[in-house]
DNA sequence: AATATATTTGCATAATTATGCATAATCTTG
DNA sequence: CAAGATTATGCATAATTATGCAAATATATT
């Protein structure tokens, strides 16, 4: 297992651990929380970090205060949508995901959310997509992304 | 009854219109957005008004939008109740709520359910509101309350 | 292991948002 | 209606956040 990816881990489970604990009002003072806690960060990488997590600023009485915004549906969605496919397979140059008839839009929005996926964006029409990947090298590892965050073969 | 007022609520509500029924990525956007729509103001009073209606700005595929905050959060359920009220006033015997068309009986409902305001029941038309209080001695003390749990004045 | 690919990070800074202050608009009271 | 008080707004700018880019780190391939 990768350090790196532990250690990003670790931080996100920080940041997550730190605005639902206490009212983190900006950047800066998150870094200083953090870095109290331990892990050594910059504004940069939490904006990004923050980003990657789905946090929101809210405004509240107190002030502009940093949440995790509602979530509880996600996992939900997710069975839903790996029902609808059918299949998901790959040539040289583009992935190709098959669902059931009338289901290819919903499936097709489905995937362009989910932005740790190398795509540059996707195509549907009634029971097909076509998915674009960021490079073509990377449709072996796209497809695998696709099946592992939905949970099918 | 105040222009002024007016004015504010029909920003509010097209701000509300247009995160709800567009991507706004951006307040200079959202000046642009609502200039085209008739309603001319600036980045600053958007600023503000974005607090004032609790909007977030919210990480998503295509980049950070706003949204509304999600429904069902009290804070925010508040704000938009409070919104739309005009006036809280009362006599010797009972008080009077105002409220923009048709609204009254949201705002009726939500009133009763405030189960530390010392009523004994409201009836809401179009746009007026009368609640009676449990004891006529208690109105002043009543309408500060409804005031206070609204943050209106 | 060596080389090639890809990812993460920080720095510097651009982009965006929030706010102090002065002014205008509105409201209140006499 | 006038005078004073309050609230809303815009301007200028401070505060904050987002991002291009290059270097560092990690991963994959042979």
């Amino acid at each position: 297992m990768s350090k790196k990816l532990e250690d990003i881990h670790k931080r996100h489970a920080m940041i997550k651990d730190l605005i639902s604990s206490q009212e983190i009002f900006n950047q800066t003072q998150l870094v200083k929380a953090m870095k109290q806690k331990g892990i050594k960060s910059t504004q940069a990488t939490l904006s990004r970090d923050l980003t990657e997590l789905g946090v929101v600023r809210v405004p509240t009485s107190t002030g502009l205060i940093y949440k995790l915004s509602a979530t509880g549906d996600e996992t939900n969605l997710k069975y839903r949508v790996a029902e609808e496919i059918i299949s998901v397979a790959g040539n040289e140059s583009v992935i190709v995901v098959k669902t059931y008839p009338g289901r290819a839009q919903g499936v097709a929005v489905f995937i362009d959310k989910q932005n740790d996926l190398d795509t540059l964006g996707t195509i549907g029409g009634d029971d097909t997509i076509i998915v674009i990947p960021k490079s073509v090298k990377k449709i072996k590892k796209t497809i695998e992304q696709i099946k592992i965050i939905l949970g099918i073969k």
